[in-house]
DNA sequence: TCTTTGCGGCCACTTCCTGACCTCAATCCG
DNA sequence: CGGATTGAGGTCAGGAAGTGGCCGCAAAGA
């Protein structure tokens, strides 16, 4: 404790927490004396970090913006806050930051003390917002142990339980984890078949680092997401919605967020989503509050009307039990 | 560059990165000798990071999980996937955060180079996930540039748009900001009118930091949560809607977040909510797919009757062109 | 078994850190 | 305007600490 790099990163940690520190204050809590602190101050300052300083009364010093980003000391909180923050957005809370937020996430997740830890993952699970039930339950955990395998280029065992055939135990060297649509793919070298497989994050549990490291084989084709889109072109989902609306496209991306694709089609657009359940495409239409007529599938015709004549029904005035405990 | 300190935060910059490093590599990196190097390690297990090594062929050195938090050393892309996952969670999307994560938001925000706060105001206003629209939109900037006058104690002046009456421009020293529901207020005390008010964070605009720095006073009552809550008691909200559902009370409370309150009344439950905008509700009632009857208000039943007319009417088998377009 | 790679003691040399003292400069207050 | 407060920074001497080179040792893996 008594080392210049200890003291240094004290004083940064503490000009990042309040905010305008007087000299006196800082040189005591640091245990040196104020001639000392200054010096201090310009090395943060060398070292590319501004500190600002006023002078006269109440004055003091402050750390502010500068080139570079500050080795960042984060309290409990904070870091708990960043964790969670950088899992909702890995589940997707916002686009096009999947990715990033996964690396960082392993970056934090793999530094911070097991206490932290626990208390983040006492939020189990991380539903991609907006579906409401729709999307795939992603567990952060799985996510993050992946994300960390990857990084550190270690052997993965877990178990996998395939679209069709029953859960196997698999061993794999990880390589990469690949957002596409709201769903995570981890790219692996199956050690068993002796080839590349992509795995369906969701469809993958109690995964476990066995910590051998191994050395990272060449991807084929160089672009890992690329090659996974093209694997996975083949896979089918369950329903093609194409629905004809009747409102700005722009309002019409706004609602789906990036679950479908909005065609523009004045004076109105189509949209089209991939999906395995109706519930989605249905709320969607019904909160755009905009005529529209359905495409494809019929089975979406259905589920509109059921959905509708549910609407319907519970909006009746009726002053005895719900109809719900007359029936039963 | 040629300091103890700035070496020691590169190498825990380094070994925060990959994952495995080679001694020698290391050493070559930071420009000294190997035996320097282990002294580094050293210094930092000193420090309580806790440095795992591993010897023989392909051994090398990794950063572990500690006691604490190690100094988060980040690249641009990091930082500002750190601060959108935390203004994410900031806007609601994981309750019960908000608050820590707009403090922690401030601090990282503070720090991070105007390049990079450009490129996270770039993704302008983050919505609460989940209503769709129907939650007020929050315009991060303005909220981070709050929580950082707060934290900073500097005096800030913004345009205000009270829910009555004409906008006009205050002079405030902001003291705390509570997510209260799905919206921020922030507590301050009004230089002109020498009072505690509270303002709500979307209505108000374009907010400036003065400068000027001024000692906080004392909040009455001790509690600004508890202060704000009693003071917001008195505020009508547009809607008080009250359902009962046939479904579980677990399953209604999954599915409309923390945008109301489920009472159990088995064998369904009663869900309350207060809204401005009945979209919501709406929404969460057809996603649930379970019968249910409307309490209040009436306006509710008409908004299902016509939601639930309009997803009737899109269902409609209809080769030729959509309604909207045969009308026109 | 042999090689690779980390561990850490020892030593001499050099660097730089520290605290004390001083003068100066900006800012705020009355 | 003058005094008080607070930061800036030069200089100096003593001492603490960092450095590289050397060594033998201990794991891990082929």
């Amino acid at each position: 404790m008594a080392n210049t790099s200890a003291r240094m990163l004290r004083l940064l940690s503490l000009l990042q927490t309040h905010r305008y520190w007087p000299g006196a204050e800082l040189a005591d809590r640091l245990e040196v004396s104020p001639r000392t602190l200054r010096r201090d101050v310009d090395r943060l300052r060398e070292l590319g970090y501004p500190v600002d300083a006023a002078r006269g009364v109440a004055g003091g010093y402050q750390l502010q913006a500068g080139a570079a980003v500050p080795p960042l000391l984060l309290d409990d909180d904070e870091a708990v806050a960043i964790a969670v923050g950088l899992r909702t957005a890995a589940a997707g809370a916002v686009t096009g930051f999947e990715e990033t937020s996964v690396r960082a996430l392993a970056k934090v997740i793999q530094l911070l003390p097991p206490r932290l830890r626990r208390r983040i993952d006492a939020l189990r699970a991380v539903t991609a917002p907006g579906p409401l039930g729709g999307g795939p339950a992603l567990d952060a955990t799985v996510l993050t142990t992946l994300a960390m395998a990857c990084r550190g280029e270690e052997r993965l065992r877990f178990d996998y339980h395939p679209r069709e055939g029953d859960p196997a135990s698999r061993h794999v060297e990880p390589h990469r984890l690949v957002p596409i649509g709201r769903r995570w793919y981890l790219m692996a070298w199956d050690l068993e078949r002796g080839d590349w497989r992509s795995f369906r994050v969701d469809r993958l549990s109690s995964p476990a680092m066995t910590g051998a490291r191994f050395r990272p084989r060449e991807i084929p084709g160089g672009d890992p997401a690329q090659w996974l889109h093209s694997r996975l072109k083949a896979i089918p989902t369950r329903y093609e919605v194409s629905v004809l609306v009747d409102a700005p496209a722009e309002q019409v991306r706004t609602a789906v967020w990036n679950y479908g694709t909005v065609e523009e089609l004045p004076p109105g657009c189509r949209l089209r989503m991939n999906v395995d359940d109706l519930g989605w495409p249905a709320m969607v239409l019904g909160v755009l509050g905009a005529a529209f007529t359905v495409e494809s599938p019929p089975e979406l015709r259905d589920h509109l009307r059921r959905t509708g004549e549910a609407l319907i029904a519970g909006s009746v005035v009726d002053g005895s039990a719900p109809p719900w405990r007359r029936s039963a």
